[in-house]
DNA sequence: ATTTAGCACTCTACTTGATGGAGTGCTAGG
DNA sequence: CCTAGCACTCCATCAAGTAGAGTGCTAAAT
C-alpha cells in the first residue's frame, strides 16, 4: 500500500482541502503542516499519490484536489477521530432532552438538529411502521357529518384524519368503545381480514363500523408516505461547491421526492455503526458529486430507523461521521427509554 | 392622471418587464404590442412616466424597468383580470379534496399547492387558537412512566406530547375519563384557573392529576408556536432575481424564524379580500424588495387565519392575486363544510 | 401641435491581449 | 534519496478596444 510518508501528506492534503475549498499546493503543506521535508519532495509524492489515482490535478499548474478515492483512503483512516467538542455533545443531548417525544416530531426535530450542526442537508425516516400495532382509537365527532379518527400505535405514532359519515342514531361513544375492544393490539393485515367479517351486536352500526375501518385501514396503509424528513435544504447553500443554483435544484427536487433518498440510506445503515458513501460510490446518478453519511437508529427490539446526512464530497468527514453517530446514538437512548 | 396612452404604455411595460425580466426598451414595445405609434413617440412617453415615478432606468442606454409605483399603478389596474385557468383552478380543487382536514396538515398542504402553483415562497398562519376550547383529552399509556396526551380543540387540531409521570396504582382510564368531564369546553383562562383548585374524589389521583393539567395547560399555551407553515423555500431560487445567494440566505434566515411574517401578513389581510404589498410599501426593511400578497380565509364566525405568498416585486401579480384568492376561498369552503 | 425619422451620444457587455504569479516538473548537485 | 533552482505552463486579472443596444434630441412631416 502506500508507505508512511506518503499516507500522511494524503492526509493532510485531504484536510486542507476540506478546510479550504481550495486545491491544495506542495508550498502550503510544508508550511502549514511539520512535513520535515521540502516543498519539492512533496511535489513528488503528491505527482506518485496522483498518478495511484489518490489526487487529482485540475489542470497543470494548480493545487491537487482529492479524488473519490482519496477521500475514502482519508475516511478509512480517521474513523475514531472525535469530530464533535463535549460541548457540542451536551449541547445536543439538550436539544434532545427538550422534544417532545411524539414519533413524528421527534424525528422531524432530529432532522432540524443534524442539519444545523453539520450545515449540511439532514434527513430521517422513520422506520417502516409494516409490523406496528394499534394501541388506541379515537373518535371525536367534529360536526354531525364529519368524525376525527385519531389512531395510536405501540410505536408511539399519533396517525389522524378527518372523514365524513353517515349520521346514525347511536352515540359514536359506543363505536369508539368497540372499535378499539376489537382492534386493539392488531396489526395491519388482521385488520384488512376483518374488514369484511366484522360482527357486531347491533345491526345498526353494521354500515358505519364498516366506513369506519375502511377509513382506518387507509390511514394505516398510507402511512408509509410520511416517513421522510428533511431538513436543512436552506442551509446548504452556505457550502461554496452549490453555488451552482441549478444543480442545487435538481438535487432538491430529488430529495423532495424522497424516494430514492429512502434507498440510499436504507440500503447502506443496516450493516454498519455510520456509513459513508462518497460521490461515485452512490448508486445513483443525480449524488454522484455528493457524499452520504448516514447510520440507523434503534426503534425497539424488532425495528430500526434510519438516518444521515448529504452534503459535498468535500465535506468535514470528521465531524459529519461523529455527529452522526452521536445524534443517532442519542435518538435510540430517547426512543429507548420511553419504551421501558 | 394618467392619459389612455400613457396607460397603456405603462401596463404593457410592466407586463413586458414581469414577463422578461429585462429592462424594456420602446422599440421591443412597438413590435410586440399594437401601439399604433412610433419607437420615438413611445420614447418620450417613457420619458415623461419615468419623471413620473412610474418607471426607472437603471442606466443611460438601458431600457425601462418598473418602480414600485409603477407596480402598484399597474396592479390597480388589473385586479379584475382572471390568472388562473379553469384547468388549473379544478386542479386545485382536486388538490383540496384529497387533503385531510386536520388543521395542523391541511395549512401545510394549503401552503404547499400555494407555492406549487405561484413558484413563489408560500406562508399559511393558522388562526389564533386563544379563544378555542378543549373537546376532548386522550390519555395513551406508551410505559409505566410515560403517557402521551392528546388534545382535539372545538377548531379541529390535534395537539400532542409526551410527558412522563410518576407511576400510580389507579387505572388511567379513571384519570381521562375525569379529565375529560372537567375540562371539555373550557378555554385557556378556564383550565389556567382549574390548575390549582381542582377537587378530586380520590386523594390518590391529585398529584398525577395535577401534574397532567400542567401538561395540558404547557401544551395548550405554547402551541401559538406552531401557527406558522412556510413551503416553496427551495423553489424560490427559479427565480432569476433570487441568484445572489446571500440575499436569499438572509431572506430565508428571516422567514424561518416566523414571528414578523405573521405581522405582515395578519396586519395586512384584514381589510381587503387580496391584498399586495408592493416592496417598500412593507415596512419591515427585509423584504423591501419583495412584494407580498395575502388574503384572511374564514375558520368560523370568530375567527379567521391567512395565507398569502412572498415573491420578487417583478411578480406575476395577475396570476398571483387569483392564485391567493383562489386558495384562500377553497380553503374556507372546506373549512366551513367541516363544520355545518 | 403632435408624431416620426434620423442621428449623435452613452453606457454596457463582451472580446482581446498583455502581465504577474502560483505552482508544477525536471535536473543537477548535496 | 532529498532538495535547491529554474524553466515552463496555465490561470486570473486588468486594460483597452469594439459592437450593440437604447436613448434623447432635433428637425422635418403630418
Amino acid at each position: 500500500m502506500l508507505d508512511a510518508r506518503k499516507k500522511a501528506i494524503l492526509f493532510v492534503a485531504v484536510q486542507e482541502y476540506i478546510l479550504t475549498a481550495e486545491p491544495v499546493s506542495s508550498q502550503k503543506l510544508v508550511e502549514k503542516y511539520q512535513l520535515g521535508v521540502s516543498s519539492a519532495t512533496v511535489r513528488n509524492e503528491l505527482a506518485s499519490l496522483e498518478s495511484m489515482g489518490y489526487l487529482h490535478q485540475p489542470h497543470t499548474s494548480a493545487g491537487r484536489v482529492p479524488t473519490d478515492i482519496g477521500y475514502r483512503y482519508y475516511v478509512d483512516g480517521i474513523s475514531d477521530k472525535p469530530g464533535l467538542t463535549n460541548q457540542e455533545e451536551k449541547a445536543i443531548l439538550r436539544l434532545f432532552s427538550a422534544i417532545d417525544i411524539e414519533m413524528g416530531d421527534l424525528l422531524r426535530e432530529t432532522a432540524q438538529i443534524l442539519s444545523g450542526i453539520t450545515n449540511y442537508i439532514a434527513v430521517a425516516l422513520a422506520p417502516s411502521y409494516k409490523r406496528s400495532t394499534l394501541k388506541h382509537i379515537d373518535l371525536v365527532p367534529l360536526s354531525p357529518k364529519h368524525v376525527l379518527i385519531v389512531l395510536i400505535t405501540d410505536k408511539g405514532q399519533v396517525l389522524k384524519r378527518t372523514v365524513s359519515v353517515e349520521p346514525f342514531g347511536k352515540d359514536i361513544g359506543d363505536l369508539e368503545r368497540l372499535l378499539n375492544e376489537r382492534l386493539q393490539g392488531l396489526g395491519r393485515s388482521e385488520i384488512s381480514s376483518l374488514r369484511e367479517n366484522i360482527d357486531l351486536p347491533d345491526p345498526e352500526l353494521v354500515h358505519p363500523a364498516r366506513a369506519l375501518l375502511n377509513a382506518i385501514l387507509d390511514i394505516i396503509m398510507s402511512e408509509d408516505k410520511e416517513r421522510v424528513f428533511l431538513s436543512g435544504t436552506t442551509s446548504i447553500f452556505k457550502q461554496p461547491e452549490f453555488d451552482d443554483l441549478e444543480r442545487v435544484q435538481i438535487l432538491l427536487d430529488t430529495l423532495e421526492h424522497g424516494y430514492r433518498l429512502m434507498q440510499w440510506l436504507e440500503d447502506s445503515a443496516r450493516t454498519q455503526k455510520v456509513l459513508v458513501r462518497i460521490g461515485s460510490e452512490n448508486s445513483d446518478e443525480d449524488i454522484r458529486d455528493c457524499s452520504v453519511v448516514a447510520s440507523s437508529y434503534q426503534l425497539d427490539d424488532e425495528s430500526e430507523g434510519t438516518l444521515g446526512i448529504i452534503g459535498p464530497t468535500r465535506m468535514n468527514y470528521a465531524r459529519a461521521i461523529s455527529a452522526v453517530g452521536f445524534v443517532s446514538d442519542s435518538l435510540s437512548k430517547v426512543l429507548i427509554e420511553l419504551r421501558h
